[in-house]
DNA sequence: AAATCGGGGTG
DNA sequence: CACCCAGATTT
């Protein structure tokens, strides 16, 4: 069965500031960049930081802090780290230049398998397909895959399936055509089937299952969390401390937190006095915050703890200005732009 | 294999 | 409101 996918792709493609020459840098940053975050998001994302690393051996010989000021608001920050890292790791090991077969790619701090195969499939025309969530549901679709996205076999049976038609001549355009074709044709909700190229050879088509496909893991429901941010200010100047990497928002900055599993007061007091036993604590207000943060799994509740006396025993803080404050998450900034 | 990591657009 | 997005890493 002949199939007309780079013909569509020719006539239909999205034009992408990434799309714009085959540098494989600028891939890796639009890959990474792109993890499991919407195009139209990225994009601005994908611009500054260009601006700001505009090649390998800039952003490796930036400080990380750098870094995170620019990924600030896009969320999954271990991904700033680990490209960070990539690079440092791409001018140690390979002279500043990304390599070129996909074994050596995966090497790379933050580069996984659908990584790999998308910069050596675009930059490098390497003949691989980069399985990404969007070509999954193409697969599950064209195939009817009846095993539950996300586990192994059903990658396995995927890849057999995009094999099938996948151009192995043109795969850096075979796989951005599949990308763009899920985004506007095979939609999750309300896909164009009418006007697919490949209705010919989809099996949910045939059978009319497309809104069964993929198969989806049952989900895992939120955690509630309390955090009880310490504010304190004096003299224009905040005090913030840095996350720690093992969490949520991990190397932003935040006020001083307690974190409890309730929304009792008394919990708190009792947190922080275990937390810090020899120190008092001055409140002046405490302010909740009336809806939750929410985030992909957990539910943020804040409340503000608003403090007179100095921080100065609290372990690793630091006092910021107003006009420069440090990378911080979006709860953080919105807060911030509350108070100041 | 399962859990974890954000934020925002969409129907 | 649930779902999902150009996934990788850790456990």
């Amino acid at each position: 069965m002949a199939i007309n996918l780079l013909a569509w792709y020719q006539k239909n493609h999205r034009q992408l500031p990434w799309r714009e020459d085959l540098d494989p840098y600028k891939i890796w940053v639009s890959e990474i960049i792109l993890q499991q975050t919407r195009v139209a998001q990225g994009i601005e994302y994908y611009l500054r930081f260009l601006e700001k690393f505009p090649d390998i051996k800039t952003l490796a010989n930036s400080p990380m802090e750098a870094v995170y000021t620019i990924w600030q608001g896009l969320g999954y920050y271990r991904r700033a780290f680990l490209i960070h890292q990539g690079a440092k790791f791409t001018v140690e090991h390979y002279d500043g230049l990304l390599p070129k077969s996909l074994h050596e790619l995966k090497k790379i701090p933050g580069i996984g398998t659908y990584t790999a195969a998308a910069i050596a499939s675009i930059a490098f025309n390497e003949p691989v397909i980069a399985l990404d969530g969007n070509l999954k549901r193409i697969a599950a679709r064209v195939g009817c895959i009846k095993e539950v996205m996300g586990t192994s076999v059903f990658e396995k049976q995927a890849m057999n399936e995009l094999k099938r038609f996948f151009p192995f001549n043109c795969p850096g355009d075979g796989n951005q055509a599949l990308m763009d074709l899920s985004a506007l044709i095979c939609t999750p909700k309300n896909p164009q089937c009418r006007i697919c190229p490949l209705n010919a050879i989809c099996c949910a088509h045939a059978t009319g299952t497309q809104m069964d496909y993929p198969l989806k893991a049952t989900k895992i429901p939120k955690k509630d969390r309390y955090f009880w941010y310490l504010v304190h200010s004096k003299n224009g100047l905040i005090a913030f401390s840095r996350r720690n990497f093992n969490d949520i928002w991990g190397g932003l900055w935040e006020f001083p937190l307690i974190e409890t599993s309730s929304a009792n007061e008394l919990d708190f007091l009792m947190a922080f006095k275990k937390k810090y036993p020899d120190m008092v604590l001055r409140v002046s207000k405490m302010v909740t915050i009336p809806k939750p943060h929410i985030l992909s799994h957990q539910r943020i509740f804040t409340t503000l703890v608003h403090v007179n006396n100095p921080l100065l025993n609290i372990p690793d803080i630091e006092y910021f200005d107003k006009n420069n404050f440090p990378p911080s998450s979006t709860l953080v900034k919105k807060i911030l732009a509350q108070i100041v």
